[in-house]
DNA sequence: TTCCAGGCGTATC
DNA sequence: GATACGCATGGA
């Protein structure tokens, strides 16, 4: 990791990010852009302010951040550890995959609260991306910050109404329920083999295999997760109808986000359409 | 007005 | 196990 000390502020110097395609990509749903440059958001209950400061040279001002929070906080969650550019190019050896991460090389996975993840991908389904972060915006205005499993656990599927969060209300109040009787641990979860973990969050209501792979993914770092979604069924269906390429093994995750990216956003980059 | 959105539960075969 | 359909809400 290459950083240096700016007053109050850290410059953090990490050629493979992208503020946009990172934060506002659909992996968080709570990050908003203040301005071109700069996104404001938490991770639990820790706010950070963070700029581009030189997008040519992928320097980002952390602002307000001491180097204690950066070692043992922003570290983990912008998964910093992590070599994006070795990465990359090993799934360039897919043709798709590679203009995948040539068209949004800036993208990385977010090590996001597990609890979060579970509980924003729950409200994610059959929903679009506006509506998931207004329901969201919702949740946090409510409890000023962003709920416990504990603080929702006197919540029903009424009382959240102020969410208007439609059907998917109760599905909440199960996934609480799970949490809070003990039926269900997302420590002891996020331990357990993919398969294992997936069968066991499935047995929230609402929970299905797309939602356990997200929360698998974005909130336990499971690099192995494989959400499909609408989008993913169309890139399957589009360049991977016999499977995909051996060169994601292992990180099958991460190759989605790159190419859930790339198929949502083909229509801006050259003119093909979306659907059919 | 109709369609769709980072799906899933339920009924039916 | 697969397939069809309803589901709350709101933007396009």
């Amino acid at each position: 990791m290459d950083y240096t000390v700016k007053g109050s502020d850290i410059l953090l110097r990490q050629p493979d990010f992208d503020l946009d395609e990172t934060l506002d990509c659909g992996q968080a749903f709570r990050w908003v852009k203040t301005t071109p440059d700069t996104y404001e958001g938490y991770y639990l209950n820790s706010f950070l302010r963070i700029s581009t400061e030189d997008k040519a040279e992928g320097v980002f001002r952390l602002h307000n951040t001491s180097e204690n929070e950066l070692l043992n906080k922003w570290y983990n969650y912008l998964d910093l550890s992590t070599d994006y550019s070795e990465l990359k190019r090993r799934f360039s050896e897919d043709e798709t995959l590679a203009k995948a991460c040539a068209f949004a090389g800036g993208i990385r996975i977010l090590r996001q609260d597990s609890w979060e993840a579970l509980s924003s991908f729950i409200i994610s389904q059959n929903n679009n991306i506006p509506r998931i972060k207004g329901i969201i915006g919702r949740l946090t205005e409510h409890y000023g910050s962003y709920p416990t499993v504990e603080q929702l656990a006197a919540e029903t599927e009424e009382s959240l109404a102020f969410l208007r969060s439609g059907f998917r209300a109760k599905y909440l109040v199960d996934a609480v329920s799970r949490l809070t009787t003990g039926e269900l641990d997302l420590a002891k979860t996020a331990a357990l083999p993919l398969a294992e973990a997936q069968k066991a969050l499935m047995n929230i209501k609402g929970v299905g295999p797309k939602v356990a792979m997200c929360t698998l993914l974005f909130g336990m770092h499971k690099t192995d997760a494989f959400p499909i979604d609408v989008w993913m069924k169309r890139a399957l269906e589009k360049w991977y109808p016999n499977g995909l390429p051996e060169c994601v093994s292992g990180c099958e995750g991460i190759a989605q986000q790159y190419l859930f990216h790339y198929i949502r956003n083909l229509g801006s980059e050259n003119g093909q359409q979306n659907d059919s």
